[in-house]
DNA sequence: AGCACGCCGACT
DNA sequence: GTCGGCGTGCTC
């Protein structure tokens, strides 16, 4: 008897046997396989096959029969390897990984499908066996197709030159089009955000403004504009690319500053890598910058199969995309999630950015891309370049030992020198004003020259801090252990950590008065300050309450860069931008940002925002200041920012994290615990949880700190609790994790009520 | 996660 | 007797 084994993609997140579907011989039938299974007494489910055996005896279990069979196979063999080392690695649930990582469609079982051009009801088929039976056999040839094949078809404009039409949707349509030369129906769709573009596109046709054609015409040659290398970048480019020839795995790091171009390097290696017929990823921490990455690239570089991907795209684009990359060299522009996407001969992974946070995934499941995209390059022979103007402590030190391959491009492009930078003290000063004099000064001087700026400041919002003035309390979200924010624009008080919103004023939990006074200023206080002060110029303001869509973010940005504003300010979002060409002076007003956090990465974080800000100040013929307010002006911290010597200071910060047991000299595994706020049994728990920490922390080798509160011990309306593991090896953490687990399961603290999470989250990023 | 099953108190 | 509330445990 054959009995199929099947991962559910869905809770409850099982393995589950099932005999293979009727009419299908188990050799048809692959691992990897998407398929439709009966669960318990009505419901119906996706799974997918991860093996087939033949059993001698009948099973004792009367055994269901898995009811239909989808794509065959949808994922392959390296995949399941893929997330079997992250399922061990994050101490995870198979399944559950697995339906994390595909895109979400896939979890679904499907309404239709095609056959040659004609749907198909999935109902029917279940539901009626002559339609089983001719599905079957569709099936069985790989005539089965799960989306709709004419949303591949490309469009493209008949003339270059067009007028303005009527029809807000045409429009846009024709505008996309303006930009990107060819698009698929899909991409027109996915990139317009909107399902129904059919009528239009069938007028615009008739029209005879556009063209829609079979991929087929569309020529499959790679080409690229004429681009030319300047002597370092050739000599790293073609280090790399015979790493590409000769199908080795190595990882490499490109350490250049800002404007040195690596952008060109990427493009020839990407290059490089499609005529050999491999795959590609460019991974970006953003999708802004990915989607600013992938137009760029398409001007450069033609190619059937270079697409944009984001966990945000519509379901069927995504979905697309996954069938199309698992059997055709496919270069992906995107952010993190682009990673699962099945690859042809995955032959090259660059990872640009690469010291930025937001690589590391913490919501759902936990994982960190470059960790993944090295197993990614070991398991396919394929290239690891990691890029980055200021590298991760981690990779610096990693090249130091001889595991990265390191180049450095330290020329800029065109551009004067990097921005001049003054550290000012606060110390001797009082609270009142925001800006030192000696800055004001400055920023008049440069505002009266005609000259533009940019003011960093990391705080949205009017004012952080609200007490009440007759008892002292400060005014905090009732979900969160968090100041809530005045924002005077709507006049309420809001959580920037869960949402909550009230109108101004509340009412003191304490005392019941409605007077408070003000501490702190955010980026709206400044603006409302600055417009003040210098009343005849343009201000503009870049932070996440402006910026309500990825739309606006870029047309402020564009608007700066026309010159069309003087003053910038806003959060660590401005410094996200390129083209600024007039900027002469750079201003951070709380350099001590985020330093007396008790976080180990504070100042490694903080000297990589501040170079990047650098990045964006000074002129061709200019060059720029940065200044920089800080109450703590006797670190040393400041004399290597003064200096732009971010090498010096990832010395001495490895000395530092050597001497207090930090990575990259310990692994780090933090276990988050949280539960809800009114559960009763709580304090049992957790004596409970400190004495099983006390007990595993004997044999443990490495350190356990905790339990303990976490920093911000509440948020949205839970408990938070830390424990804290370092050790030298990984799997000491996991099984820690994992005994801690069982031990609380097993005496009966943990499933009572399914009220406690326990997370085992490694390499934390957000400590908080 | 859902859903059935079973045990107990309140009500016809 | 039986209806419905919730707590417990299973899903091939
Ligand atoms: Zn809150
Ligand atoms: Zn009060």
């Amino acid at each position: 008897m054959d009995v199929v084994k099947v991962f559910l993609l869905n809770s409850p997140y099982l393995k589950l046997d099932y005999l293979p579907p009727l009419e299908v011989q188990v050799s048809d039938l692959k691992i990897g396989s998407r398929v439709v299974v009966p669960l318990g007494k009505k419901r119906i489910c996706v799974g997918i096959v991860q093996s087939i055996c033949f059993l001698d005896s009948d099973c004792e279990f009367n055994l269901k029969r898995i009811v239909l069979p989808l794509e065959n196979p949808l994922i392959s063999e390296t995949y399941f390897k893929l997330i079997e080392d992250m399922s061990k690695r994050y101490a995870g649930n198979f399944a559950q990984i697995l339906s994390n990582v595909l895109p979400s469609i896939f979890k679904k079982i499907p309404r239709k499908i095609w056959i040659g051009s004609k749907v198909y009801s999935v109902d029917k088929i279940l539901s009626s066996d002559v339609d089983y039976t001719r599905y079957i056999t569709y099936w069985r040839e790989k005539k089965v197709y799960f989306f709709k094949d004419s949303d591949n078809f490309l469009v493209k404009l008949k003339n270059k030159s067009v007028k303005k039409i009527r029809g807000k949707i045409k429009q846009a349509i024709i505008d996309l089009l303006k930009e990107n030369n060819v698009l698929s129906i899909s991409e027109i769709k996915s990139f317009l955000a909107k399902k129904n573009i059919y009528s239009s596109l069938d007028k615009l046709e008739r029209e005879g403004l556009i063209v829609i054609f079979k991929e087929k015409t569309l020529q499959n040659r790679l080409s690229s504009v004429e681009y030319k290398l300047n002597n370092s970048q050739y000599n790293i480019a073609k280090e790399m690319e015979q790493v590409l020839t000769t199908h080795k795995f190595e990882t490499h790091l490109l350490h250049g500053i800002t404007g040195s171009g690596k952008t060109f390097v990427y493009l020839h290696l990407l290059k490089k890598c499609l005529e050999q017929g491999k795959s590609a990823i460019l991974l970006l921490p953003e999708v802004a910058l990915a989607w600013g990455m992938f137009q760029r690239l398409k001007k450069l570089l033609s190619y059937k199969h270079i697409y944009f991907y984001t966990g945000n795209l519509p379901d069927l684009e995504k979905q697309r995309i996954f069938y199309i990359s698992s059997h055709t060299p496919t270069l992906i522009i995107g952010t993190r999630s682009s990673i699962f996407l099945p690859f042809y001969k995955l032959g090259l992974i660059i990872v640009d950015e690469e010291h930025v946070e937001s690589y590391k995934q913490e919501q759902g499941i936990y994982y960190q891309t470059k960790e993944i995209v090295y197993f990614l390059a070991k398991q396919n022979n394929a290239l690891l370049l990691l890029g980055s103007a200021t590298p991760d402590i981690k990779t610096f030190y990693s090249a130091n030992q001889g595991n990265i391959f390191k180049h450095t491009l330290d020329k800029r492009f065109g551009l004067s020198l990097p921005p001049k930078i003054i550290v000012i003290d606060l110390k001797n000063k009082q609270n009142k004003d925001i800006f030192s004099q000696k800055i004001f000064d400055k920023l008049s001087d440069v505002i009266t020259k005609g000259e533009q700026v940019i003011i960093l400041h990391n705080r949205r919002g009017y004012c952080p801090i609200l007490y009440c003035s007759s008892c002292g309390n400060t005014i905090k979200c009732p979900s969160c252990d968090i100041s809530l924010t005045y924002h005077k624009k709507n006049n309420s008080l809001m959580c920037h950590y869960c949402g909550f919103k009230i109108k101004f004023p509340p009412i003191c939990s304490v005392c019941e008065s409605s007077n408070f006074s003000f501490y702190g200023e955010g980026t709206e206080k400044i603006e409302e300050f600055l417009k003040k002060k210098f009343p005849n110029i343009t201000i503009l303001r870049l932070d996440k309450d402006i910026v309500q869509s990825r739309h606006k973010f870029k047309e402020i940005l564009q608007s700066f860069e026309r010159g069309e504003g003087q003053v910038l300010i806003g959060t660590q979002m401005l410094s996200k931008g390129h083209d600024f060409a007039n900027v002469t002076l750079g201003i951070v007003l709380d350099g001590d940002l985020g330093l007396n956090f008790p976080d180990y990465r504070a100042r490694e974080r903080l000297f990589q925002l501040l170079v990047q800000l650098c990045g964006r100040v000074g002129r061709r013929d200019k060059r720029g200041e940065v200044y920089i307010q800080t109450r703590n002006k006797a670190l040393d911290f400041w004399n290597f920012v003064e200096n732009g010597d971010y090498i010096g200071f990832c010395k001495q910060e490895l000395k530092k994290r050597k001497l207090f047991d930090y990575p990259p000299f310990v692994n780090l595994g933090l276990i988050r615990v949280s539960f809800a706020r009114d559960w009763e049994e709580k304090d049992v728990f957790l004596d409970e949880l400190t004495k099983q920490c006390l007990i595993f922390a004997k044999n443990f080798e490495g350190k356990v700190l905790g339990p303990v509160p976490a920093p911000i011990y509440y948020l949205h309306s839970k408990y938070r609790y830390h424990i804290l593991l370092k050790s030298l090896q990984w799997s000491n953490i996991r099984t820690f994790f994992l005994n801690l687990k069982t031990n609380l399961l097993d005496k009966r603290v943990l499933s009572k009520k399914r009220q406690v999470q326990l997370i085992l989250d490694l390499d934390p990023v957000s400590i908080l």
